[in-house]
RNA sequence: CGCGGGGUGGAGCAGCUCGGUAGCUCGCUGGGCUCAUAACCCAGAGGUCGCAGGUUCAAAUCCUGCCCCCGCUACCA
């Protein structure tokens, strides 16, 4: 038995998410933790919506209303899309919670303790309406080196060059087109040369990372700089410093937060769940002698973050290389970044802001949980960019799912419902060694490539099983075999033991319908848990919010269970709906109705 | 500019690390079956593996150059 962290990128919380956001960091992270629960493993898996930030503050300004008002708005939205979608979160929260604030401050604290963290002074653009700082992306201008117009403060678009925002001719607030100030302003940062040497020793110790997050990380490192934490902001945490924290217009960056959120989110739930220290064996090892591993899991752009800044964070939080631990104890680095590419959309980038986008809520409203998982499991990008199309959603639904899967459950669970209960096998034959021993033998290889979150591969070989099923029937043709029915029994028996193969196989990436597998195979109990969305008290006085917690100790277990001869089988229902063709028209349409839309 | 990924039968991909009959899914054609959501099974057609050189007995696989596509580049998250 290992302890596994499973941590999940936290999802901006401006807006629904789309299915690429899922894509990335919500699926796989989910397959991973299903498979991990059945092979035995104790699993801690943690994510909450990302609340912080100028983005949410600029919304809520448009909209009139608080930040914090949109942010319950969508914290609400994002999980019940990720309740929906079957995610098995031991706490989903959200990092306003005055516990993320207490953790957040206890590491901040400690860092600045150690000497990480200083004071240092930086030229930042002002909103003069409101007073607040604007990140480089907010502020546009003339380019300085190509007289492009719609420059942005970071780069221009037009020649490509860096820019500084106090570069830009004539800048302008992208937010209310107001002149920004220039001003001189005291932030802190991260003091993060100070941990490139032990960054580089850490990284060369990883071994199993996908080779282009490693080679990307190891780059960073050659050229590491002070990194301001801070920002000229009313929304956030506050610093927990004296002469700091009171002020309103400073707090901290929303991505030093919402990192620790991973932490913050292992408290909650330990304090949640009654033993308030649940969380220590799956963040301290070594010392402990634990066996605790971690797996972080997002899309390639919040790379940087987990293998750069956030392990440099966990150190001088640990008094490494110097100072001493905060009240956190030793915490450990993470053991894996798993990231995931991006996903397209019928060949554009996903963006919300130009209705480029399909939202996990209208497909999983339309389609159900599992034709989303599927596709994104099987044609997700998680070695290189992928385009999703809805011509191959159809047709991967219905080819795949509902003639490859669904129909081998029907065909099968058909035949014997006809006759009674589960009929024992009688003297097997030659063919029936063969493919029971190929459908049990798959059980360790695509367990190890799921260890290693090579998902499209373990799922490819799991259909497999499924392909020689249906083989195998066919061969054997059972339903010709009526005036031989002890053969006839014996064919139905392990065409059923291989149904329930396939169900264990599948459960990762299909909870839902393996879960309709099992109960139409005469199993009570639920057979992969399912997360539940509740609402719940803020531990240190908060006002309420809702998370997703869940049982996730069910029967299903990563290994061949016996079919029980006897039992009585229900009769069949369709596992998976088969779409009409008509939907990709319907669906292109509706796209480029929004996109229209869009574009006034 | 820097870094990374990719260009393989109609579509989407694997193979390339450790060179030696080009594989998978879908689609297409023909056949079989009829238990099953016209779902299943078998057979077949279809590719000079982006372009040009090079190394080698032999290259999709190694080397060089070029063309094209995509992403990242951390103070938007």
């Amino acid at each position: 038995m290992v302890r596994i962290l499973t941590a999940v990128a936290w999802p901006y919380a401006n807006g629904p998410r789309h299915i690429g956001h899922v894509a990335g960091f919500g699926v796989p992270s989910d397959v991973f933790s299903r498979y991990q629960r059945m092979a035995g493993n104790t699993v801690l898996m943690v994510s909450g919506t990302d609340e912080h930030g100028t983005p949410i503050q600029v919304q809520a300004d448009r909209e009139g209303v608080s930040a914090r008002e949109l942010a319950d708005r969508y914290n609400r939205v994002i999980a019940e899309d990720l309740q929906g979608l079957g995610l098995t979160y031991d706490l989903f929260t959200r990092t306003t919670t005055r516990n993320h604030y207490s953790v957040v401050q206890t590491i901040f604290r400690s860092l600045y303790d150690n000497g990480y963290v200083t004071e240092r002074s930086q030229l930042s653009a002002i909103d003069p309406a409101t007073g607040r700082g604007l990140p480089d992306r907010y502020v546009e201008g003339t380019c300085p080196i190509c007289s492009y117009d719609g420059a942005r403060g970071d780069q221009c678009d037009s020649c490509g060059n860096q820019l500084d925002p106090q570069d830009l001719i004539n800048p302008r607030s992208k937010i209310d087109g107001k002149a920004p100030t220039f001003v001189e302003s005291a932030q802190f940062f991260l003091e993060l040369p100070a941990f490139a040497e032990a960054l580089g020793g850490w990284l060369q110790t990883r071994t199993g990372w996908r080779p282009n997050v490693l080679k990307f990380s190891a780059n960073l490192l050659d050229d590491l700089k002070p990194r301001a934490i801070t920002r000229d902001l009313d929304w956030g945490v506050p610093i927990p410093l004296p002469g700091w924290s009171e002020r309103e217009d400073k707090r901290l960056y929303v991505w030093f937060d919402a990192v620790i959120g991973y932490l913050s989110a292992s408290v909650e739930w330990a304090r949640r769940t009654g033993d308030p220290d649940a969380w220590r064996p799956f963040w301290q090892g070594g010392a402990a002698g634990s066996d605790a591993t971690s797996y972080y899991f997002m899309g390639k752009d919040n790379v940087v973050f987990h293998s750069v800044i956030w392990p440099a964070i966990l150190l001088g939080a640990s008094g490494r290389p110097a100072g001493t631990a905060s009240a956190m104890g030793q915490l450990e680095l993470p053991s894996e970044v798993v990231s995931s590419e991006f996903l397209t959309m019928e060949g554009r980038k996903f963006s919300s802001s130009r209705s480029v986008v399909i939202y996990v809520r209208d497909v999983l409203e339309r389609y159900g949980p599992d034709a989303l998982r599927y596709y994104l499991a099987a044609a997700g990008p998680e070695g290189s960019d992928t385009d999703f199309t809805w011509e191959q959603f159809v047709t991967r639904n219905n080819t795949e799912l509902v003639a490859g899967w669904g129909n081998l459950v029907k065909r099968t669970v058909s035949m014997v419902e006809k006759l009674g209960p589960i009929p024992p096998a009688g003297e097997l034959l030659g063919p029936d060694h063969e493919v029971l021993a190929a459908s049990e033998a798959a059980f360790a290889p695509i367990g190890a490539l799921l260890g290693r979150s090579q998902q499209k591969a373990a799922l490819g070989e799991a259909m497999k099983v499924v392909g020689e099923a249906n083989r195998y029937l066919s061969d054997q043709e059972p339903w010709k075999l009526s005036g031989d029915p002890a053969r006839r029994d014996t064919v139905l028996h392990v065409g059923l033991q291989l149904v329930d193969d396939a169900k264990t196989l599948l459960t990762p990436f299909l909870p839902h319908s393996s879960d309709r597998v099992h109960r139409m195979l005469g199993g009570a109990g639920p057979w992969s848990g399912q997360p539940e969305l509740r609402e719940v008290e803020d531990l240190d006085g908060g006002p309420g919010y809702p998370v997703l917690m869940g049982d996730y100790d069910t029967e299903a277990v990563w290994q061949r269970r016996p079919i029980r001869v006897g039992q009585a089988v229900d009769k069949p229902v369709p596992l998976f709906t088969k779409l009409d063709p008509s939907v990709i028209a319907e669906e292109l349409a509706r796209l480029a109705a929004e996109v229209e839309r869009g574009a006034e």
